[in-house]
DNA sequence: GCAATGACTGGTA
DNA sequence: TTACCAGCCATTG
């Protein structure tokens, strides 16, 4: 069922699903998370097959910017989930999502 | 198969 | 903190 999807789309998109409210991942680790390409190519995924009814504005830039093509919508859904922000930026230290949904925060101290 | 593109990332000034 | 450059790799024509 890739429906015109690569194994590196399908998967990068199958991980934007499973972002948990309230947290979110940047490029890269998604990349590093699916276990192939880089930041790069995770946009490159979002930019065609982000459009869909995907939590795309949980994905950010390693930065904590969000996305470029519709920054206000993003911040605007972030703050509805409770995400962290820093001003006009994702609070990379708190909001970034390690891929585990454990209740066990670990200290970041 | 080759060349060009891009919703990125980290380092330096 | 802001701005610029080089490296990275899957997708596209």
């Amino acid at each position: 069922m890739d429906d015109g999807l690569t194994e590196h789309a399908v998967a990068v998109l199958a991980v934007v699903e499973k972002i948990p409210p309230g947290r979110v991942m940047s490029y890269g680790d998604i990349a590093e998370y699916v276990g192939s390409g880089t930041g790069r190519t995770v946009g490159a995924v979002m930019s065609r097959h982000g459009h869909d009814p995907l939590p795309w504005h949980r994905v950010v830039q390693s930065s904590g910017n969000p996305a470029p093509s519709q920054p206000e919508e993003a911040l605007r859904r972030l703050r509805a989930d409770g995400t962290p922000l820093r001003g006009d930026k994702v609070d990379m230290r708190k909001a970034r999502w390690d891929g585990v949904e454990s209740g066990g925060e670990g200290s970041d101290g």
